[in-house]
DNA sequence: GATGAATGAGCGTTCATTCAT
DNA sequence: GATGAATGAACGCTCATTCAT
């Protein structure tokens, strides 16, 4: 008894073709976007790398930025169940040093698939009404790492947790990013998990000394 | 050494009323990216409100991302010579904590004067080939800053420069940005200033202690 | 006499449940027609309302204008059957003012039950092709009201009866629709029957005195 | 100093070239409609009969309907004034029959240049807001014959004021189009014209007798 | 030099129609 | 017979760019 029916979704794909064709949709659009950037990313383009026609995209969608939040929708719901389950409270115990590098490599390993995806979508609420979307996102981000300081065994040694927070997130999320897309030389990406692990480390927690 | 012959430029405004224009029209760009978004900043809207004929305008520019290039180039190099001023050579006797607060309060203040202008012009850089001059702004700016990390009488923890110039410019440029675009609850200017500059001097200096 | 081998219908109805499709093809259409105007009636919302899938929709008529078409000439067998019972030969014998009121009054009933659907098909004649099957009507039209001019026993005022079956008939159809439409202020029903009744009886009828 | 820009009007034509323009559009939406009908007059249709490219259309009117709106307003403005001139005090003391012969030649006129045309703008009423335009042209023109009947010398047989000018209009209206249109056999203009003056005065005026 | 009317490729979107299941 | 996913021509509209004045 499905009744999760999305605002943006047109009609619920039920058959296995339905599916396939969304899933099609989905992939081509990723694909147009890191790739090709948000400029590239037509309906008409995506319906052409989807192997399928315009009207079938509108089929499913009700209109182009239907696909980017359903996109957007199923990569921010990764990156916040990764960060759930790395932030959980089974975790506490561990050493912070393990939990971190858990979470930066677990940010490092989902963005690198598609960097360029990833940057603009966590990036591009400057347009119109996208901007509540990543905002809100951030929010619930910010309350999952919140919530670990909170709850966590280690010395925490922030006194505003909410920046604190903000200032984690935000500078792993965008150090990482641009690593990727930049591929600046002499960081390869076990270096840049190594430095971001310290960064975060010694911004809040105390050092055992 | 007359570096002003941008590729983009079309033609060297000598005269006062040719500069005049040509500022109007940056001018224009300025206010509109930074209050009505990218997709408002169409080459009709800035002759506009530049107030001159769209004629004029591709006199002094070859097609509409000239315009956006230049402005890019200007607000870059305000921003790298800003950077330049405060990690020169003069400031190396400086305490670690005055340097690094002069920076990051520089940075916030030319960001916070028009925040979606910054987060166009270094983040956009996804779009088309602009990617390739957001990087090499990065390459100075972190030329910059590790030059500084070498040259300072602080005693530097990281070994990896290149790596550490790096994090430490993303992180502090995307946290400054994001949160003066989202302004998110419990962290003002002051706050946001006083956490990035924690953030740096426990992540490049070792504590006294 | 089978003359229902419409050219537009794709097969014949001899079904129960066929005819049952047909008739809430038909009603739906007239329903979507009535509240929400020609553009509207799409051949998906059409087979929406109906209760079929598109698929059966073009089972039973070839395009969407075979729709229309069927509409049309269901409604206009209507009128005429209306106007041919009251001006039969078994009426010839009644005062003028009495038919001449029965009749506007039972177009009047006709139209008010949904005035925007017959001002769709009386008047989109202009639409294409359809023109014709509007004209073709009128000719009908008219040529009852002729018919019964020629028969009454009333003193009719006329000479050319064409021309005088074509006014009477185009007048009360415009006003009538013209009036449930616009709703007119002071212009209630029954006063608009009055008004056409007069009108009519001085156009056609001699005065008695 | 001419301040009545119209709110339809993207720009004022001030030059010659630019009302040329306008002109072209005009004239091609008309010979559109008139020959081919409304699902015709489509902007890439419009543009090319005018013989100008689809952003010229754009750069005058704000979207397709304001080329519409900008035709009818022309249209009623040309039939209001027609009748205004005829109706008007100066011709109160001509006999009924005279005035009336002439609003009606008038009309006649009006609409056997394009009848077509004139259909569709006084009768497209049901779609979308349309309806309200050609409502508030119907008060207007129903307004000016209320008054010329209150006005005039001749003794006006009606009551009810508002119902015999909407009744009058509405049929020479109606019956005129319908002719021009259909050219039923038997009734010639001149036919048409005298039975239509007929029946305005028998429904209108007291007869002498 | 400056102007702004004109251009047209390309966008997002709709909807009548087909055909494999 | 019935279904509804898929199709794609055609629509209204925008905007970077050109060029005659």
């Amino acid at each position: 008894m499905p009744k999760r029916a999305a605002s943006t979704a047109r009609k619920q794909p039920r058959q296995a073709r339905s599916q396939a064709t969304v899933h099609a949709i989905l992939e081509a659009t990723t694909r147009i976007l890191d790739r090709e950037g948000t400029d590239a990313a037509t309906t008409t383009r995506i319906a052409e790398v989807a192997g399928v026609s315009i009207g079938t995209l509108y089929q499913y969608f009700s209109h182009r930025d239907a696909v980017l939040d359903a996109l957007q929708d199923r990569e921010f719901e990764r990156a916040l169940s990764l960060m759930q389950s790395v932030l959980s409270e089974g975790n506490l115990v561990r050493a912070p040093r393990e939990t971190v590098t858990a979470v930066v490599r677990g940010l490092a390993q989902l963005y690198s698939a598609c960097p360029a995806l990833h940057r603009i979508l966590t990036v591009e609420g400057l347009r119109s009404a996208k901007a509540d979307r990543v905002h809100a996102f951030d929010l619930r981000v910010i309350a999952i790492i919140r919530h670990f300081l909170v709850a966590t065994r280690a010395p925490v040694r922030r006194t505003n947790l909410d920046a604190a927070a903000f200032v984690a997130y935000q500078s792993v999320r965008a150090t990482m990013l641009a690593s990727l897309l930049e591929r600046p030389p002499g960081i390869d990406e076990a270096t840049l998990v190594d430095e971001l692990v310290d960064l975060l480390l010694r911004y809040l927690v105390k050092s055992k000394a």
